[in-house]
DNA sequence: GTCTATAGCTTGATAGAC
DNA sequence: GTCTATCAAGCTATAGAC
């Protein structure tokens, strides 16, 4: 990955000499990729440069740091997940389309910004990897409480039978961790937009139901 | 957490000097906790040793490098997961009740090496942060055909309803997931072995049951 | 804004005494 | 088996020219 050929910096300069500096981006694409491959830690300034084609210099001009590097992408990306779940408060459907709607968006958002999600997931489970601490909690229990709170609505409403709202959230969840899971690795058998929606169809239907007799 | 004071040293060795030496199981307990809770390659051999009060040359010759270390590590853990696995074949109760007993029993030994299992978690998901390879894939693949299995045998018993296998395998996996996720982490609301067989009986109950009518 | 050059530190690993 | 002492390599970050 070291790219000992100096004349590749002069190369990458060359080809891009007409831009009006795009380094800025660039690196946060970059940085972005790496970290979510190899860990913030293992990622190296070098290697972020190189893949970009600039020089180190460079990199601390626009971010100061690596944790500044860091900071800002957490700080775009986290927005992005924030818009998707205030935009979700705002529908008068019934439970059960609001609850797969909600999923079907977030599993979206897991699909365009893969690699911040691998990211996340990273320093969510496992160690931050010297990685600035970032309140990745703080995701999960808004998802919580947003599936929560369509289920004890659709009791509510009589759309889903009477039981155990706290235990039907963590199915629903389980279901919606692993889904994300399985599209963050790219080496195994997915689970598919198309293939969630199904087994959400089947867990609401369920839902919906009264239980057997005991 | 470095140790700056020699004396240190000297003390640990001291009071461990009638022993007939327990350095080799004192790194691998001080690796595995270090490993999990800072990642393979955050944690340094220096780390290590002035956790247990020996020096890093005693480490090099119990295990050769770093690597060797956590090798030795994955395959003795490895191994206890694998007779899980296999001594659970060997039922003959009914589906519901093997279920159960499965997942109570992969849940037990998770609580058991918690360490272990945060290490598999840090290292399957994310990056393996230059850890040597060590294939946890397998062990994803082995718990969800076991689940399979037994799901399968109980729609052949009519024990569950006929119904799609695949998708009652992610939604029982789902719970199984989520619920040695939030053991691992510790600072959050967990679904603790009572809860989980709850949720497991509330799924369970419902695959024995017909759909609702189309 | 971008470079060359390098300081200053931490790391995994080893030589060799005891 | 365990130590002291030390090395070479790799890292983040900066000084200063252009």
């Amino acid at each position: 990955m070291k790219v000992k050929d100096k004349s590749d910096h002069r190369t990458a300069k060359g080809n891009k000499k007409n831009l009006v500096s795009e380094s800025r981006q660039q690196i946060l694409d970059a940085a972005l990729g790496l970290f979510a491959q190899k860990g913030y830690a293992a990622t190296t300034i070098r290697e972020i440069v190189d893949t970009v084609g600039i020089t180190a210099p460079s990199l601390y001009y626009y971010f100061g740091n690596k944790e500044g590097l860091y900071r800002e992408l957490m700080q775009t990306y986290s927005a992005k997940i924030d818009s998707v779940l205030e935009s979700h408060l705002h529908t008068s459907e019934c439970a059960k389309n609001r609850l797969k709607d909600l999923v079907d968006k977030i599993f979206l958002r897991v699909i365009e910004d893969k690699n911040f999600f691998r990211l996340m997931f990273t320093i969510y489970y496992g160690p931050s990897n010297g990685a600035p601490y970032c309140d990745f909690i703080l995701y999960h229990v808004k998802i919580h409480a947003a599936i929560k709170k369509i289920i004890e609505d659709g009791i509510a409403a009589k759309e889903f039978q009477p039981g155990n709202s706290g235990h039907m959230t963590w199915i629903i969840r389980g279901v919606v961790q692993l889904a994300m899971e399985e599209q963050i690795k790219d080496d195994r058998e997915k689970i598919d937009r198309q293939r969630l929606q199904k087994i959400l169809d089947l867990i609401v239907d369920r839902f919906g139901r009264p239980p057997s007799i005991a």
